[in-house]
DNA sequence: TATATATTTCGATAAACATAGAAACAACTT
DNA sequence: AAGTTGTTTCTATGTTTATCGAAATATATA
């Protein structure tokens, strides 16, 4: 993941709602959740609610899985973890390099 | 740090330019870098990079301290660190967590 | 085939963001 | 005090984002 991957990353996570969202997901586990399910946790518009899910995906951070009328959105864990290697790897957060 | 003190923190990291900025400020360590200097390592025009700066700065991301006519950008860790947090306790991305 | 359910796309509008030249400000030097 | 250096603020412009009702699409069921 290069640099400009991972600000897209990061730009996508960063608006409450989509964060609201994606925590949700995780959450779920790997057997996602509904789309609907989210519109019902989060109070969100539906149209509002879809494109803050396409901006998600569009960063990779989750993927969708249909089943019969149902849209699963399913967390890309291993997004998530390359963002937060880069931040740790390139930004270093670990205690032994930034903080002596 | 709260749901949206995160996002304001991952949207201000979630911009390309940001981000090296951020980086370069975090590898300078402690005694921080001169606004000077992060322009002659990125090349972007001093108004631009104010704003970029001015932006990391209201995240909490970074803190400046003036020397003269120089200003350093000095990175907040702790900032950082608590972002990470959230993502790893609130989006967990623990292995035993998430992929059993 | 008609109707219901789940979700997205369309269309429109307002707000926020990104960019950067020019002017202003701050602090040092002579 | 005048000039120099470092940085920000002003001003302007174009682009992107956020929002959401209405219409469209996809799938299921009667």
């Amino acid at each position: 993941m290069n640099v400009n991957e991972v600000a897209k990353a990061l730009k996508e996570l960063g608006h409450p709602t989509r964060l609201l969202i994606y925590k949700s997901i995780v959450k779920a586990g790997y057997q996602g959740v509904a789309v609907g399910n989210i519109q019902e946790q989060l109070g969100v518009p539906g149209s509002t609610l879809s494109h803050h899910i396409s901006s998600l995906a569009s960063a990779g951070l989750l993927s969708q899985r249909r089943e019969g009328r149902t849209l699963f959105c399913v967390a890309q864990y291993q997004c998530l973890v390359e963002v937060v290697n880069f931040l740790q790897d390139e930004c270093c957060i670990d205690e032994v390099q930034c903080r002596e």
